[in-house]
DNA sequence: TGCAATTAATCAGCACACTGAGTAGTTCCC
DNA sequence: GGGAACTACTCAGTGTGCTGATTAATTGCA
């Protein structure tokens, strides 16, 4: 009796926002290079040379999902992985040809799909949504742990 | 050289939105009920005795997914599952007087979570967010596979 | 009746995503 | 130079989320 409109919860539509998402990446752009996978390989185009903290860092992935991302793409020949030679703990990443060429191919359908995607909305109503989306996931980002200096809040 | 801005990426934005919805859950709401586990608990608050491909349906999780997080629930003794005996493929699912007590607490969470989710919004920004975001899910929704009339499209 | 199609649930397999603990390098400072 | 603090990465564990194949029960039709 004391049921909630889920849909007028952020985060339920947040969820069902990327579900949607999803789902056209894998009819629209590939079956087998997922999106984070190609946010990585966007970000060493971007910047050859990083390293695995550094990447996640870049495309918003924790330090263990970044690894096994990094460790498919790797296995699947899209980039290389070497250890440092200046600083023994990293592993500095580069792409492969093979890992360049896919980037290329699916920064074309990206576009394509992002069309799709926002074609409901006028062009007004797509910079709004980038504007609305950014400040609310930014401003959460920023509630992490950033010294906590007042804690009291959550009374 | 040719690296895309990954925050003109509705589908990144999306992920990001909700890897800041998660955080938020975890610090205000629960570290032991998710936000997909509080939705089928909502669901059979507003609908008891659904089976278990209904309450996917209303939350939108697939049959596998609803399964898992329906065991756990299960689990922790918050719902009970019957086979309906008016049809023994099915699950009849009930929450338990623990299941609907948790469901009742974490109402109060959600809601007090929800106005710090979107505190960076004014009032008409909020209900324009929830407006553009529904909108461009149910358009992807909407793509799934409706007989597909026009499958040229792609081209 | 009796078999074919449909349907609810399960299972295996893959991928993302987070936490906490552990390992192996590096840095800093005495 | 040597130990403490820090840092990059790995590993184990849990949970969400999808697909394709299988199993079991029901329905529907010849």
């Amino acid at each position: 009796m004391a049921a909630v409109d889920l849909s007028t919860h952020p985060g339920h539509l947040a969820r069902r926002l990327q579900q949607a998402h999803y789902l056209l990446w894998n009819t629209m752009v590939s079956e087998e290079i997922t999106s984070p996978q190609f946010a990585v390989l966007n970000a060493l185009v971007a910047e050859p040379g990083l390293d695995q903290r550094t990447v996640g860092e870049r495309v918003g992935l924790d330090r263990s999902t970044v690894a096994e991302v990094i460790s498919r793409l790797s296995r699947r020949g899209l980039l290389d992985k070497v250890r440092d030679p200046q600083d023994g703990r990293r592993f500095l990443l580069r792409l492969t040809d093979e890992g360049a060429r896919t980037h290329r191919r699916l920064t074309v359908r990206t576009a394509r799909m992002n069309r799709v995607f926002l074609a409901p909305l006028s062009a007004e109503e797509q910079t709004l949504f980038f504007d609305l989306v950014r400040r609310v996931s930014e401003a959460a980002e920023g509630l992490r742990d950033p010294a906590a200096p007042l804690t009291g809040v959550e009374a």
